[in-house]
Parts: structure tokens; C-alpha cells; sequence
DNA sequence: ACGGTCGGGACCCCCCGTTCGT
DNA sequence: ACGAACGGGGGGTCCCGACCGT
């Protein structure tokens, strides 16, 4: 695939990335990603042959993927510091965001789970990797249940993210951040 | 109103509850509640003048207010036992569903957070009872921070319930019944 | 038929030529009529058990009267001179109206003529009322071709209101009134 | 635009104009210009991303046009018998379509021009067209008042084809064609 | 390989005019 | 007289595929 190509390519997902954290997979058209694309409309089936499914899937993952690195390359700090930071600019770049940026895998995981196969695997496919990495990092702290921390954290961050984002208040995100130390230590 | 007005009326509400449930706001036309609900089109407009807005709004309310009657009248247990039985339960009605009755509220906050004023309202008055609940319940037990412990257990039963859904497995559920107990009492 | 009845039913009538004058026959729903008329809906079937067609027939009717009351009943001038005193009074009623008050007749008339007998023929006799009005007039007058200068008279009228409420403006109006005396004299 | 996309967008206006004309704005569905187009819904808004008011307006000014080319282009003829001529083919035009086909502009001009603005300056401009037509016309023939004139001549033209259609006669025409050769000379 | 135009329906939510039962 | 039931149709948007031109 040429240069040009992977640039098109990416403008798709990133736009996806964008309109769907804001609006999930049945709020957000085709043709909105197109036009804020600037990419016309044969392209998208061209780079993405499966279609929105695929598009979406994609652009799940990939916002999967940068917050993962976010988990397992922050160093110099133990995860329960590694976690309030995290809900500090989590809820940072919600406000900031018109409460419209939350998780970009929450509301399409619920909106799939019941009826789309490849979304679903692509939804808890980026929680397992979100969960392997905290749980890596609390087993090296020598936790005595790593497991079932990473999970209740991870719980506690999406509970707080939909919390805040429903109330528009970071409030919820702050109250949690208390409870993870706690919690984790 | 008239007794089958009314009937008609709850009709349209419990099947659009259901729906909305497992397949979200966008995700749920009209046409499927009509359907479902045996009742002509044209009387859901006499009924919802509001139109979708009206009518999913309204279901996510009355679904918010059957659990804040369990939150609040479920006597004889302290809140520990209390949430600990919610999830048990909830984890058996989500995997009896086949992964489609997970919380009626959460997909719809999300999807509408960003969009659509009206619901998101009635998505975090449903959340602001279910904590007021909590708080009562947790004041009465003399807990310290009844605030902060009540967002916190609503943050991880809601975020619980969508690691679950997601992965179509109760162990979220399981893992996170444990850390409750440890963070309530 | 009690006066209550009576007067229910005139207030469908009244609001229903106020609406079909703006907005025509299709362009005005009976949700409207009833909604400005303040009466229940089941009312409308009780006193029109047409339907529509028979309202807006008996709107349009009643409409046409009160214009030939003019036609008929004002003395002391010329055709030539009533007919300018009109258009004056026409044009006045069309700007004040923001040009949503032309002729009552004209829009209904268009609008049906293809496809609605029982409304292609009130708007007919109507325009025969007019007609036959101006014939007498002018047969009075000892003009040497009544029926040639009625119609070329309401035909001028007609066409010089479609013209000014299409453009927004009463020239029209003001120039059809100097041939009109041309015409007639 | 490709030829084949052309013709698409031709058969669209085409099939707009003709049941416009009968029918009117509000009375004409876009179901229906899709069905006698045979093409289906999606195209339409490919070509037409205004939806129905952009149709219905390139339509009403493809169909003032036609007419324009006719008041511009026809010579050998002064304007009176041009005007008796077009009063002619417009009354055989009329009784063939069976009293269907009148004035594409008036009905809609009618309709609209309370409740939309794009296409009540759409009708105006095409009266505009006609009308500057006719002043033309008149001024290189001469006439003292070519504007009054011309006025005039469009709205017994317009008037006496509502009249025509209204009352199924084309006798309004003839009576108007004999006044219009004492107005013009 | 890639950009672009267009055809193709299914489905969206909403409102229509009408009729029924009380 | 009136609240409610009743379907069908309104305009509009969806995602997808095919067929061009490079």
C-alpha cells in the first residue's frame, strides 16, 4: 500500500475514532466520517472491503491501543498513582471535550454486544488487553490478588466515566479516584 | 385516562424498556416497539406526542425507578449483602438474557450524552436516585463517607455490568462482589 | 342543530379558511384546524361527517359569500370604481397579512381541480357567483359585453392577486388597477 | 456529471414538472416522481441533496423556461397575437390533459409562498423572466406603457387559465383573448 | 491501486385523515 | 361529543455495490 493509501486509510479511522466516541456505532453515520474525512465515498470501501463493521472495528481497536500503551509504559509511579493520574486527565479531556470524548469502546461494546459478533470480540478484546496490562504491573507489586484488582479497577474507571459523562460532572471521577487507593494498596 | 389508554400506553413502555435495553436508543427504531407491541403506529404517536424522545425517555425512567425500589425497600440486610445480592442477580438475568439485558440505562446515557439533552437528563436523574438511595441506606449504617462510597459502588456495579456484557461472562460481576464487601464495611 | 353546536361548527369553518387561505388544501392538515379551533377532534367527524373535503368545501364556500356581498351589495359607484376600491382593499389585506391572505378560493381551486370533484366544483361555483355579480353590474351599467368583461375582470383580479403575493408586493395590484378602468369604461 | 447521471436528473425534473403542475406542491409526493421516474429513493437524494424543495424548484424553473423561450423567440408576430396564440395552445393543452395541465408555476406559487422562501422566489423569478419577456416585447413595439402592460397581459393570462381549469372551460380563455387584442393595441 | 459517480432499496421518525366505542 | 385506535403515507437518511475514470 503506498504512502497516500495509509493516509487515507488512517484519516477514516481517525475520524471514526472521533464520531463514534461521541455519538457509538449507530449514532454515527457513514457519511459523517466521509465528510469530515474530506475523502470520497468510493475510498472508504476500497481500504475498508468489510464495510461500517470493519471501519468501526478498527477504529475501536486502534483507540484501544493507545490507551494500553498508556498502562503498560508509564513508569516511575505504582498503579495506584498510575490510575488516579489516569482519571485526573480522563476527566480533563472529557470536560474539555463538551463531555462528548468518554471511553471510545464503552457505548459501542453496549450497543454491539447483542448484535454484532466482530464488534463485540473487537470491544472486549481491547479490555483484555487493558486488563492484562494492569495486571501485569500489580502482580510485579506483588499483589496478592492481581486478578480480581485489575478487573474491579478497570470496573471502577468505566463506572466513573459513565457516571461523569451522564452527569456532566467530573465529580463521580474524583470520588473514585479516592476510593482506587484504597483500594490498591 | 381511560384503563386501556393506559394499557396501551405501559404496552409501548415495557417493550420499548426491552429493546432499548439490548439494542440501545439508535439502535431501536419505532418500528421494532410497534411491533412488538401489537399496537398501530399511529397510537404511539397519540400517546408520546414527544415522539422517540418521549417515549425512550420515559422507559429509561420507569426502568430506573423498578431498581430504586429494590435499592430502597430490600430490608432486613446491610449494604454490603444488599449490592453483593443486586449483583448476583444481575448476573444471572444477563446471561439468562443471552448477553442482552444488561443495565437499561447506561447504553442510552452514552449514546445521548452528547446529543440529545432530554434523555441524557432523565439518564442522570435515574443515577442521581439510584445513589440517593445508596446514601440513605449507607448513612443509616454510619458509614464515613456516605457520598464517595455510594458513587463509588454505583461506579463499579455499572461498570461491572459492562465488562460483563462485553466479555459474556459473569466473572466481572464475581470478581467485583468481593471488592465491594471490602470497600463497604 | 343547539347554538353551541353552532358555534363549534362555525369556529372549524372560520379557523379552516384562516389556514387553507395561507397554506391550501394540502398544505393545511386538519391537526391544524383543530389545534386553532380549540375543539376536540372527535368533534370535527361530528359536524363535518365528510371529512376534510366537506370542510374545506364549506370553508371555501362560505369564503366565496361573503366576497359576493361585496359584489353585490355596495351601491353608489361604477363597476370600474368598485372594482379599484377592491383591489385596494385586496392589496391592504395581503401585506397586512404578511401575503398570506390572497384569494381563498384560487389555491384550493388549483390544487383540486385533478383530482377532487366535490372541491373543483365548490371553487366553481364560487368564481360563478362572483361572475354572475359583475355580469349584473354591468349589464346595469348597459355594458355592451356583460359576460366578456366579467370574466376578463375576475380573471385580472385573480391573476394580478396570484402575481402580487408571489412577489411580495402590491405592484401588481396598482397596475392592474389602471387598465382595469380602460377596461370597463 | 456523467451522461447517465444526466438523464437520471432529467427523468426527475421531468416527471416533477408534469405532476406538479397537476397535483401542486404539497400534493405531490416524492413517491410518486420516484415511481414514474423508475428510479429509486436513494438517487434522488444523490442528485437532489436539498431534497424535495431543490426538485420542485429546478422544476418549476425548468418548466418557466420552456415558456420564456417561447414569449422570446417567437416572431413575425406582434405581441397581441403572440399572447392570443399562447392563450390558444394553452386551452388545447389544458382540455387535453384533461384540465390537469394549467400553469406549472401558479399552484405552487400559491402554496408556497406563505411557508417557503426558496420557492417563492423560485416562482418569482420565473414571472420576473416571463414578465421582462413582455416588456421587451412591448417596448420595441412601441407601447407608451409596456410595463403596465405587460403586467397586466401576465395576470389575465394567469387568471383566466385558473379560471379555465377551475370552471373545465376553455371559454374564460376566449372571452380574455378578446379583451387582451383591446388592451395591447 | 485508487478516486469518484451513481444506482439501489430498506428503513428511519413523524403525521396524516379516518373510524370506533363510550 | 370525545378519547383512543388505526394504518398508510409523508419526506429523509442509511449502508452498500457497481461501474466508471484514471
Amino acid at each position: 500500500m503506498g504512502v497516500k493509501g495509509q493516509e487515507t486509510r488512517d484519516r477514516f479511522i481517525d475520524n471514526a475514532i472521533e464520531l463514534v466516541e461521541a455519538g457509538g456505532y449507530f449514532g454515527t453515520g457513514l457519511n459523517q466520517v466521509i465528510a469530515a474525512s474530506g475523502v470520497p465515498r468510493g475510498s472508504l470501501y476500497f481500504h475498508f472491503p468489510g464495510g461500517k463493521d470493519q471501519l468501526i472495528s478498527e477504529a475501536v481497536t486502534r483507540a484501544g491501543q493507545d490507551v494500553a500503551l498508556l498502562i503498560n509504559e508509564v513508569e516511575g509511579a505504582n498503579t495506584a498513582e498510575l490510575v488516579v493520574g489516569l482519571l485526573q486527565a480522563l476527566g480533563a479531556r472529557l470536560e474539555d471535550s463538551r463531555w462528548r470524548k468518554g471511553c471510545p469502546v464503552a457505548t459501542v461494546a453496549l450497543e454491539t454486544s447483542a448484535s454484532n459478533d466482530e464488534l463485540q470480540r473487537a470491544c472486549s478484546s481491547v479490555y483484555a488487553a487493558w486488563e492484562a496490562g494492569l495486571v501485569a504491573r500489580l502482580e510485579a507489586e506483588g499483589h496478592p490478588d492481581a486478578a480480581g484488582a485489575a478487573t474491579t479497577t478497570l470496573a471502577l474507571i468505566e463506572g466513573a466515566l459513565l457516571l461523569a459523562r451522564t452527569n456532566r460532572s467530573q465529580e463521580p471521577l474524583h470520588r473514585v479516584a479516592r476510593s482506587i487507593t484504597a483500594l490498591l494498596t
